[in-house]
DNA sequence: CTGAAAGCGCTAACAG
DNA sequence: CTGTTAGCGCTTTCAG
């Protein structure tokens, strides 16, 4: 656990050279020095086994290559891939993430900010709870002075270089569109609470395929509850028990999903025997659990990679001090999961 | 965008002192300064916004106040949980956490290592693939100058001054005793591949269990595969299709415990009614799948946050030049989760 | 082609 | 009680 690591002025002293010119072959800058001093220098350099000191150049340069990655809670099933899509680019450019759970709790966001700021990361990209008041994400996001890329967020803020998001409408759209494709007519929606932008956008989203092919649709069709197994259930056996004629259920997640396939097996002789069945596979796996379950797939790890690549993509535009201004948007497409039946 | 932050010394020429005094009263370390000063300082740091320069404390200090936390994938659900303990008690302590995936690629790890050792962390917190030779590993964690906290190994390397490990023995044990005693006497096991030693100690502890209550086991009732729910269905195919009478099922992981549980429900009038299931849940939240599944619960988040914390621990000791070198190992306990029948 | 020198922002003795 | 003085390890003009 020795502390003693080597220093450029080590090895200047042993290749009896200046340390500015250690420096400069150390950082590829030697345009003018010539391949002897060169060589010695890397060489011994080599043999100390010389770890440079981050800190130091930070110091100096005013950049860490490190930047935060602030979300609600890893365990959510909803950030692993997206915190590895931000990882993955971050680290192909070289960049190390510090990643933060804020549990959606604006104090400890703004704590993260805070510390985050001293640990003078490059950027932060930033996914925040859906159910927040614009004001509030201000009052996060200020006296920050790193530039900021949101996911899954559409607030303009200042240092907010960047956005990704991923349409749910269109997602919601095609999802339907596919069934309809298919020869379904009478399309069931189970959704969660409609309190998010996510699911009124989904559902809007389904309300104008129908619309699009001169489907009229009943309100008794759509059932709104919660994301969770139980309402898949409970709302697959009222759509049943209601009487209410369907031959294809569109499920506004993948929780909602499984529980409609479960209750579906119950009711075999109820219902079309190729009922189509199709959900959002936005956090659990449902086709791990349903291999039979066409989905649309949230591109999850397509969003961090891309927030991570605007980030970047602003961070170094910034130390060239170019300042153009505009922050930039990218929209994100579902991905339709069509699988054979096991 | 402001690059431009306050530094002690700008604090020091406004409130009239030298920046010595001022650095002394942020960092808590005024012994015998007046509190006129002191409150005057204070107050004008508060005012100017001042975020003092982490990078320039570092540098004397040699302490970034960072972890690195290097896991195989993020994405898989074994993780996060732990990644959410070794942060929890992480930013308890004020410490940050980079985290690396490495894909169970050894050029990857040490590369991050590498990495990691440049941005000077504190500490790594470190889970590798159960699959790997003990040479790999030394050569990993080799040259690394800081403590390290292995999670689910056991190997000894220098520098490594905490292991934090689970009782897959003995949880198996307990797990195959729970089915004991509520009764079952014909017990099969279902389990993966039996080459880590994870899978080897659950074997273990299910044979022990039997056998201290005098029960001979039979190898019929072992069947090993893969990790896979297809293969709990297979298996549990096979266990009915042999003729092999049990009454109880007890699957070495959650996957192949949701796959168990499918093919029973096909096989209700050639099984037992009140048959008995049992799987470790390690991943995949069987629970979420089939409410009714008693488990034994990996205590993932538990390792995160006990790993952290043996590691802060380590850290401090040695910045206190503390030469106690014993490395800790704990070991935890799986908990059985008893679910009444939906 | 290379070296000297001036810091980056902060801490930590050591004086007064 | 507070100021002076050295650096931490590195980058970066600017002279030679």
């Amino acid at each position: 656990m020795l502390k003693k690591s080597v220093t450029i002025k080590e090895i200047a002293k042993e290749a009896q050279v200046s340390i500015a010119t250690v420096s400069m072959i150390l950082n590829n800058k030697d345009k003018n020095i010539s391949e002897s001093t060169r060589n010695k220098v890397l060489k011994i350099a080599k043999e100390k086994n010389y770890i440079p000191n981050t800190m130091a150049r930070s110091l100096i340069t005013k950049q860490t290559g490190i930047i935060g990655l602030v979300i609600p809670d890893i365990t959510n099933p909803f950030f692993p891939e997206i915190a590895r899509g931000v990882e993955d680019k971050a680290s192909e450019e070289r960049y190390s993430i510090i990643i933060c759970n804020t549990d959606d709790n604006l104090q400890k966001e703004d704590q993260y900010i805070q510390i985050l700021t001293e640990k003078m990361v490059d950027g932060i990209v930033i996914t925040h709870s859906a159910d927040r008041y614009q004001e509030d994400s201000i009052r996060i996001l200020d006296g920050c002075r790193v530039p900021i890329v949101l996911i899954d967020r559409d607030y303009s803020i200042p240092n907010v270089i960047g956005k990704v998001l991923v349409d749910n409408f269109k997602a919601s759209y095609e999802a339907v569109n596919y069934l309809l494709n298919k020869g379904y007519r009478k399309i069931a929606y189970i959704t969660g609470s409609l309190n998010t932008k996510t699911a009124r956008d989904r559902l809007e989203g389904y309300k104008e395929a129908l619309l699009t092919r001169g489907i009229s649709y009943d309100e008794r069709y759509i059932k709104v509850g919660e994301y969770k197994i139980q309402w898949g259930i409970d709302a697959t056996k009222k759509l049943v028990s209601e009487d209410v004629f369907f031959d294809a259920i569109f499920c506004g997640n993948d929780l909602i999903a499984i529980g409609s396939m479960k209750a579906l097996k119950k009711f075999r002789l109820k219902v079309p025997q190729d009922i189509g069945i199709m959900g959002f596979d936005d956090i659990y796996m449902a086709s791990v659990i349903e291999p039979a379950l066409t989905t649309m797939k949230q591109p999850n790890y397509e969003m961090g990679y891309y927030a991570a690549e605007l980030l970047i993509e602003g961070i170094k535009k910034e130390s060239l001090s170019i300042n153009e201004k505009n922050t930039k948007k990218i929209i994100l497409d579902s991905k339709l999961i069509v699988r054979e039946s096991s």
